[in-house]
DNA sequence: GTCTATATGGCGATAGAC
DNA sequence: GTCTATCGCCATATAGAC
């Protein structure tokens, strides 16, 4: 592959990743993709031969960075307590990044449930290889939780307030995004007190 | 309006319903909507004029009755525990005969943010009225707790994992949704003691 | 490899008969 | 009020020149 080439398939994949990220694959268009890529729309069939094969590669290379983001995360750090401050911010500071990213996620993972396993594991992610350390610790520092409603009520504190934005921001904030956004930010310090609380319920 | 067109309006309204949530704005096609209706695609135009009308229509109705349903559970019952109990319940059970409705939701409020507002407005729901009585109960029961952490990371917990429902399932569960299903119902009861755990340690 | 022009198909919407 | 037939648009996709 030339030089060339790889900048144009760069400058697609970069367009194609924001279009699609914010529209979905539905209401995603070529055209928009393409003059965001600065080229013009036959181009995009020229490299990716169909929108859905476009889609394909944008999709998988997502969720490959978000399962190696998660695995580097989880196995870094020390007490139980650390890794949730960890997980929280870096995940926080991501989403705010990349706010349309749990809606992008829930729709596809909802138009194709199938494909989701598949793509974890071409990614070569094996969330096994996760779960069971993590359940050792929580039994080491004591914690008697169910490390499935842990890990799930974890993601789903970080997660949702970002995924429901327009709804909460309406009607928790009046519509003001700047202090949403402040609040949202105060929540990587919340959601470690909130959970570690929780925690200390267990022991 | 006569019974027939209150039937045929009856039977549209409930196959659009049905198409929208499960296919989102962009992704359901009028003649899905007219098949499952049982009658012609252009009926659906004579009834309601056009696509984007037909989703007004039924996207108001929705929001409407879910925010019913919350102020309903939040006025009713004694104690915080008994209406945390109420609520996870009630919305657990919605939730699991309606899996789509999560991820509706979201793109719906995600494509048009500003409508959201509109709209609860036009369902008569002032989401002050449930949240200054909820603050003055967790302060008089002693827990000095956020009001706004304590409610998003509630909805949180209650919705994320219906909405992730594929990619959880795949991943703690390895597909099995009857698994899952149970799984979910037994977060009736984890999710409030996580809540109350939590809580405890806000005293 | 990149462009212009065009084909192809699908979908929302309308016209008009009954 | 309900149907059949059809219009017109728009988005994906392809052909072909350069």
């Amino acid at each position: 592959m030339t030089n060339k080439e790889k900048q144009t398939e760069e400058k697609i994949a970069e367009a194609a990743r924001e279009v699609f990220i914010e529209k979905g694959m539905h209401g995603a268009r070529m055209q928009e993709i393409a003059d965001k890529a600065g080229i013009n729309k036959s181009l995009l069939h020229y490299y990716f031969r169909s929108k859905e094969k476009l889609f394909d590669y944008i999709f998988s290379k997502i969720i490959g960075r978000i399962g190696n983001m998660f695995t580097e995360v989880m196995t870094e750090g020390v007490t139980i307590e650390n890794k949730l401050k960890m997980f929280v911010s870096t995940y926080i500071d991501t989403l705010l990044k990349n706010p349309f990213l749990p809606n992008f996620i829930f729709n596809e993972i909802t138009r194709n449930p199938e494909g989701i396993l598949k793509r974890f594991k071409s990614a070569n992610i094996n969330p096994k290889e996760l779960f069971i350390p993590l359940e050792k610790q929580l039994r080491a520092e004591g914690y008697k939780v169910d490390t499935r409603d842990f890990v799930l009520n974890l993601i789903s504190m970080v997660v949702f307030p970002i995924a429901a934005k327009p709804i909460a921001n309406s009607l928790l904030f009046d519509g003001d995004s700047k202090a949403y956004k402040n609040y949202i930010i105060t929540r990587k310090e919340s959601i470690v007190t909130f959970v570690m609380g929780a925690l200390e319920a267990y022991k």
